[in-house]
DNA sequence: ATTTTGACCGTGC
DNA sequence: CGCACGGCCAAAA
């Protein structure tokens, strides 16, 4: 490695998807989250765009939310509500209940 | 290199 | 409480 040893050389998609992918079932993180454990903490905006383009299945996107546990975008909001109950979330008309029990930090 | 595009966030009214 | 606005940032055009 040279002396510009920044962080991961990746790009901070690469980041952001290997991130999500940690994200245990039953637990949530919000775009503010993975951006700052991506290194870029002001990257909301960017995670929300490459979230709308991560067609992965292998990437449980459903469990990125938005900040203070309200839903955030999906391609089809009912199927985020639907996914994350079926993980134990408890979600109301507006927010996920009992958001700081259930959000996830990592190790 | 500059412009456009979003699954955002916090503030203010 | 809800909505509008400005600010933010990486990636694609």
């Amino acid at each position: 490695m040279g002396a510009q040893t920044t962080s991961t050389r990746g790009t901070f998609e690469a980041r952001v998807l290997t991130l999500v992918r940690r994200i245990p079932r039953g637990r949530v993180a919000t775009y503010g989250d993975v951006a700052e454990l991506a290194g870029r903490p002001r990257a909301w905006r960017a995670v929300g765009t490459i979230m709308s383009n991560c067609r992965s299945p292998t990437v449980p996107c459903h469990r990125v939310v938005g900040a203070g546990g309200r839903l955030g975008g999906y391609s089809e909001p009912w199927r985020k509500r639907q996914l994350l109950r079926e993980e134990g979330i408890v979600v109301g008309r507006r927010a996920i209940r009992q958001f700081s029990q259930v959000r996830w930090t990592p190790r």
